[in-house]
DNA sequence: ATAGTATTAATAATAATTACTATTATTTGA
DNA sequence: TCAAATAATAGTAATTATTATTAATACTAT
């Protein structure tokens, strides 16, 4: 998309998204922007987050319960979901793994694999340690 | 959940679930059961689906796109979806594989992991050879 | 500065799913 | 076998998440 413009809100919304680790649904972007530019619109936001979404800067994520979050580390890596407290956190995992799982489940397919997501599920550390 | 009633059309959801390999969205599964059972709610066929991934008779699917998509396979394993027509097909993949995963994410997390789902996305055979 | 056009705010509209309620079907056990 | 108890249903309304519309505004290149 050549013709593009840079628009604040945008910009305001990307730095969001690089700066925290909350992977954040489209309304929780909408109320943390709108503390600098108070009357942007959700519209406005979720507009912007399809746009980045299309650009590779971020990535959009489907946990399944609620609605969508948004990572704004667009390297490819794993999620885990708590299915306790449904919060989201970034896996690391060693590089090469993700590669290496895409030749795999390749093997027997007759299509073409691009590459994978996976959310892996139980409890977080908190969850786990209340019990 | 002890106090459940059998229910004709929850039979009839199972037992059309565990026939297709379509990964139908609740919408498809109100159609086709429309066949036998004219005047079923779409509310009953929600009901009723959520109620079996409930009780691990069915998997439920959040591929990102549009509507959710449910599975009458219930053994843990992989999905492919392609880009292009937005088909769904199930993935063999060595048994083993999925557990070796588990343990590999789990490697540096301080939380407890039970399991994860992983969607390959790419273009289906259909789709690659259409070009 | 100005013309051209992408972006915005505000709102309306759509899509997907869940909640509500009076009626019906299934189960229990006398 | 029947009737009481209650889960499930059909039909509909409501909610939630997201996208479309549009007139006004902001960005960019000349």
């Amino acid at each position: 998309m050549a013709n593009m413009k840079y628009s604040r809100q945008r910009e305001s919304i990307k730095e969001y998204l690089a700066h925290t680790r909350e992977h954040p649904t489209a309304d929780m972007v909408y109320i943390n922007i709108r503390e600098k530019y108070p009357n942007i619109s959700l519209g406005t936001v979720y507009r912007n987050l399809n746009l980045l979404v299309e650009q590779g800067e971020i990535i959009k994520l489907s946990p399944g319960n609620g609605s969508d979050r948004f990572d704004g580390n667009s390297m490819p890596h794993y999620h885990f979901l708590c299915t306790e407290c449904s919060c989201i956190q970034d896996l690391d995992i060693a590089p090469g793994v993700l590669d290496h799982i895409n030749l795999i489940a390749g093997a027997g397919f007759d299509g073409e694999i691009r590459g994978h997501s996976t959310f892996f599920y139980g409890k977080c550390a908190k969850c786990k340690s209340r019990n």
